[in-house]
DNA sequence: AAGCTGACGTATT
DNA sequence: AAATACGCCAGCT
């Protein structure tokens, strides 16, 4: 595991319930401002069963990124935690996070 | 070691 | 509004 990678799992972790943040936003709280395809690419790679709440990392427009299935599930969790979607948009009353 | 890839982001066309 | 181009960074082949 290396460092940066483990810095972005640690800040996806501390997303509070409820509320989303963009890849972005996780890259750069991980000292990496430009590195969101990293993120993105870190969490493609997650183990099936992870712990982790990926599914409150969305892109910069605060949209699902992905596509068929993966989306649906996505959309799905987010709404059991009480966000709005709207098709792909998250509304932005839950949109960013201050630690 | 070198190049390709990707759950992104922003600027152009 | 949608498609294309380029930059960025870590992991894989």
């Amino acid at each position: 595991m290396s460092a940066p990678n483990e810095r972005i799992w640690l800040i996806i972790a501390a997303i509070p319930y409820g509320h989303v943040t963009t890849y972005g936003q996780v890259a750069a709280l991980a000292g990496l401002p430009n590195a969101a395809r990293t993120v993105g690419r870190i969490l493609s790679n997650l183990p099936t069963g992870t712990k982790l709440p990926w599914h409150r990392v969305v892109n910069a427009r605060g949209e699902i990124s992905l596509t068929g299935a993966q989306a649906t599930r996505q959309k799905k969790l987010l709404v059991q935690e009480g966000v709005t979607v709207t098709r792909k948009h998250v509304s932005l009353a839950e949109f960013g996070w201050q630690p």
